[in-house]
RNA sequence: GCCCGGAUAGCUCAGUUGGUAGAGCAGGGGAUUGAAAAUCCCCGUGUCGGUGGUUCGAUUCCGCCUCCGGGCA
C-alpha cells in the first residue's frame, strides 16, 4: 500500500479532539475564522434534535458564524452508530473537500474518531429484535450461560469480553447468530490473509489495521486541547453544568419526558446529564443529588476521553487555558496565515 | 445546666466478643470494531475526635474534654 506513504497526494484534513469542556467549540470557530475549513461535528450527542443545553451543543449566534455538519441530524428515539458516522463523514468530507475547503473535525467522541481514522471491519448492524431476544434468553438462563456459549463459539472473542460487559457480549452472540462467523474472525480476518498470527488482544489488532492502511484518503494534522490539570478541567465542568440549569436544561429534559414516546434505556436518553435528570424529575432522586451526579458523570466522561487520547498517536497537544491558543493551534498546522494583532 | 445518641477513607456509613479496619459513592488508572456522553475491568493506611486510665496490647472497655444531633429544663 502506498496511499498511507504518500500523505501530498492527499486533500488536508484536520481533527480537534479533546474532553468535554475543554474549549473545543471556541477554538473551532476561531480556527474557521483564520483558515477556509468547514466544520464536521465528531459529536455522538450532538446529533439528537432538541437536545441542545445539556449537550453544550454551539449556540445559533455560533452556528451562523460556523455552521457545524452531522449535528441536529436524529431524533432522540432513534440510534446511530460508529458506522453511521464513518460513512456520514466521509461523505461530507468529500463535499468539502470539492468545494476547495478543509474539512474540520471537530468533536470528543473518540470512537468515531477512531472508525473514521482506521475504518470498521465488514460486520453486520445491530439488529434490535435479535438482541431483544438474547436479553430474555439472559433472563432466563443467566448471563453467564451467554459467556459460556460464547467460550464455545468464539472463544478468542471470549477471552476478550469480560462477562460482566453484556453490552459487548451481546454484540459478539447478535454478529454469530446473523452471520454465523465468530466476531473474532472479522477482527482477525486481514491478519490472517497475510498469514500472520492470531489477534492477541484489541491493541494488537488496532496496530494491524492501522498498518495495513484502511486508513483516511487525506492528510491528517491532529490536535488535542485539554487543560494542563485535572482540577481545572474538574472546574470547568462544574461552572459549565451550572450554567446549563440557568439556562433551562431541566426544562429542556422536561419537554423530552412530555413527549411519551421516549425511555430513559434509550441512548440519547443515557447522555450524561440527562440520565440524571430524568430520574430526578421521574421523582428518583433529590435535585442535590442529581446535581452532584450530573456533574460526577460529566468528569468520568471526561476522563475516559482522556484515556483515548493519552495512548493516541500524532497528536498536537493545546493548553485549554493558554491565551494564544488560536496562534499555536495554527502554527502547528504548519499554516502561515496573517493574524490580526491584539 | 442535665440526659441520650453520634464522632472511623474526600462523602455516607458498617465493623472490631480488646490483637491498629471495610462497603457504597466520589476520585485515580485501563479497555474500547454498528449503543461509545455507552459498556466494562483494576486500584482502599485512614493520628478509627482529643486526652488520661485498665490491659502484654485500646479504634474497641472506663473517666474527663471538644464538637455535632435530639430531648429535658
Amino acid at each position: 500500500m502506498t496511499t498511507s506513504d504518500a500523505p501530498g497526494k492527499h486533500p488536508p484534513a484536520i481533527f480537534l479532539m479533546g474532553p468535554t469542556a475543554s474549549g473545543k467549540t471556541d477554538l473551532a470557530i476561531a480556527l474557521c475564522e483564520h483558515l477556509p475549513c468547514d466544520i464536521i461535528s465528531v459529536d455522538s450527542a450532538l446529533i439528537y434534535r432538541g437536545m441542545d443545553i445539556g449537550t453544550a451543543k454551539p449556540s445559533a449566534e455560533e452556528l451562523a458564524r460556523a455552521p457545524h455538519r452531522l449535528i441536529d441530524i436524529c431524533d432522540p428515539s432513534e440510534s446511530y452508530s460508529a458506522a453511521d458516522f464513518r460513512r456520514d463523514a466521509l461523505a461530507e468530507m468529500k463535499k468539502i473537500t470539492e468545494a476547495g475547503r478543509i474539512p474540520l473535525l471537530v468533536g470528543g467522541t473518540m470512537m468515531y474518531f477512531k472508525a473514521l481514522l482506521h475504518g470498521m471491519s465488514g460486520l453486520p448492524s445491530a439488529d434490535p429484535q435479535l438482541r431483544a431476544r438474547l436479553e430474555r434468553e439472559a433472563a432466563e438462563k443467566g448471563w453467564q450461560a451467554l459467556h459460556d456459549e460464547l467460550n464455545e463459539k468464539d472463544p478468542v472473542a471470549a477471552r476478550l469480553i469480560h462477562p460482566n460487559n453484556r453490552q459487548r457480549l451481546l454484540r459478539a452472540l447478535e454478529v454469530i447468530r446473523l452471520t454465523g462467523k465468530p466476531i473474532s474472525a472479522f477482527w482477525q480476518a486481514q491478519k490472517r490473509a497475510s498469514g500472520g498470527s492470531e489477534v492477541e488482544d484489541y491493541t494488537y489488532f488496532t496496530r494491524w489495521q492501522a498498518d495495513e492502511g484502511s486508513a483516511l484518503p487525506y492528510t491528517i494534522t491532529q490536535l488535542a486541547i485539554a487543560p494542563g490539570e485535572r482540577k481545572v478541567l474538574h472546574e470547568r465542568i462544574e461552572l459549565r453544568f451550572h450554567r446549563m440549569l440557568e439556562a433551562g436544561f431541566l426544562d429542556e429534559v422536561r419537554a423530552l419526558m412530555a413527549r411519551g414516546d421516549l425511555d430513559p434505556e434509550l441512548p440519547s436518553m443515557r447522555c450524561v446529564g440527562y440520565r440524571q435528570a430524568w430520574e430526578y424529575l421521574a421523582g428518583d432522586s433529590e435535585h442535590d443529588e442529581f446535581v452532584s451526579k450530573g456533574v460526577a458523570a460529566t468528569r468520568q466522561l471526561a476522563k475516559r476521553q482522556l484515556t483515548w487520547l493519552r495512548k493516541w498517536s500524532d497528536v498536537h497537544w493545546l493548553d485549554s487555558d493558554d491565551k494564544l491558543v488560536v496562534q499555536k493551534a495554527l502554527k502547528k498546522l504548519g499554516l502561515r496565515t496573517t493574524l490580526k494583532s491584539e
